[in-house]
DNA sequence: TGCGAAACGGACCCCGGGTCCGTATTGTTG
DNA sequence: CAACAATACGGACCCGGGGTCCGTTTCGCA
């Protein structure tokens, strides 16, 4: 499958695009407030170049947040511990969660936009699939925490966005949040709580 | 304020869409394909009574969702242990999410429908405020739990109506959601978990 | 039985996601 | 550089769903 490169005309208005989407979701009070009609305007592009770039919403969506989430991506898969592949698993399990959770504080508008696109729930999108099977995996090397898959799950369950921009909007700061976190996770994998909460960002 | 009782017609109606739109969510796949217009249809009734009645989308579903909470909301403020107000913290604490879990488990399409109504993120909703102070209390009458407050937030997220549905989807049965679910939280409250996945609901 | 208040219901409006197609750009070939 | 196919552009347009309006009907009180 050769894949084709794309016109000039046509990665320069990708690139608008996104962009413009970034900065409109990043400003916003609500993200449904953010219409396509708006990004196309911002960007200077009709909506039609829109929606041929993206499919739809839910496509420009998914663009912007995988643009954003790379870094993270990358130290998880191919970085040095305690985010990457050679971390061990007590170590690398508060370090995911860490990872996740300040990526959701930081990108907490957008994730928002994307779990709340009604008709696809968080689950079936493959970011989180990843960080789902990455999590049960480290957590099933720990011994004895039983049912990884749903303890994964659940600690993921704690940095969904909405729950994050509730405790950010209740005057919650990012480092307490931060740690609070490390504490219940601590619980979970049966460990001492560290008090490390410092560091990337 | 008298609040003067409403006219019978009224009232029937009420009811009547309530009923309808109860099963229309019950069957439907996706909450999303049910419209206003369809509920109104299937209650016999027009538009304008829907709205004048439950003033939006929004009004209906917290009406239903009430209306279905209602038995376990009285288990809950009145009713004997281990749900009830004299059950002492750490067995309140696993009971008051089993229930959670149950409900939201019978009532998938309808939690789900709640929660995804844009705009409106499911922790600005008084059920969710009721549901963390009740948990958050328990927690903190348990020794060496610390953070209540975010523990109790953690815990409810693991029964958010979303995942409970994928995983429900995947094929996980009912009772195994249970045990998995009072294994998640006895690790979390710091208790050696209980085997018994029984009873309610 | 008459009458004002309250409720009814469906035609209607609005707005946002998504499409269509005539026009403009690109870049390739001689 | 000229001509032409392929590709992209963009905004007018469509559609479906939430929410409103108001002429008509029903209720309930005297």
């Amino acid at each position: 499958m050769p894949e084709r490169k794309p016109r000039k005309d046509a990665a320069r208005n990708r690139e608008a695009v996104l962009a413009a989407a970034d900065t409109l979701f990043a400003h916003c009070e609500s993200p449904e407030e953010v219409t396509m009609a708006d990004v196309a305007a911002a960007a200077g592009v009709g909506k039609g170049t829109l929606f041929r770039a993206f499919g739809d919403r839910t496509g420009l969506l998914r663009a912007l947040y995988a643009q954003r989430l790379e870094p993270t991506r990358a130290a998880v898969e191919s970085g040095p511990p305690p985010l990457g592949p050679d971390t061990p698993p007590l170590q690398r399990v508060p370090a995911l969660l860490d990872a996740a959770l300040c990526f959701k504080f930081e990108n907490r508008h957008l994730a928002l936009a994307l779990e709340e696109t009604g008709s696809t729930s968080p689950y079936q999108a493959g970011h989180y699939a990843r960080w789902h099977a990455l999590l049960r995996d480290a957590l099933a090397q720990i011994p004895d925490v039983p049912d990884a898959d749903f303890a994964a799950h659940a600690l993921l369950a704690a940095v969904r966005a909405d729950l994050v921009e509730h405790l950010a909007a209740q005057g919650m700061r990012r480092e307490v949040l931060r740690a609070r976190l490390a504490d219940f996770a601590a619980r979970v994998v049966g460990s001492a709580p560290e008090q490390d909460a410092s560091g990337s960002g």
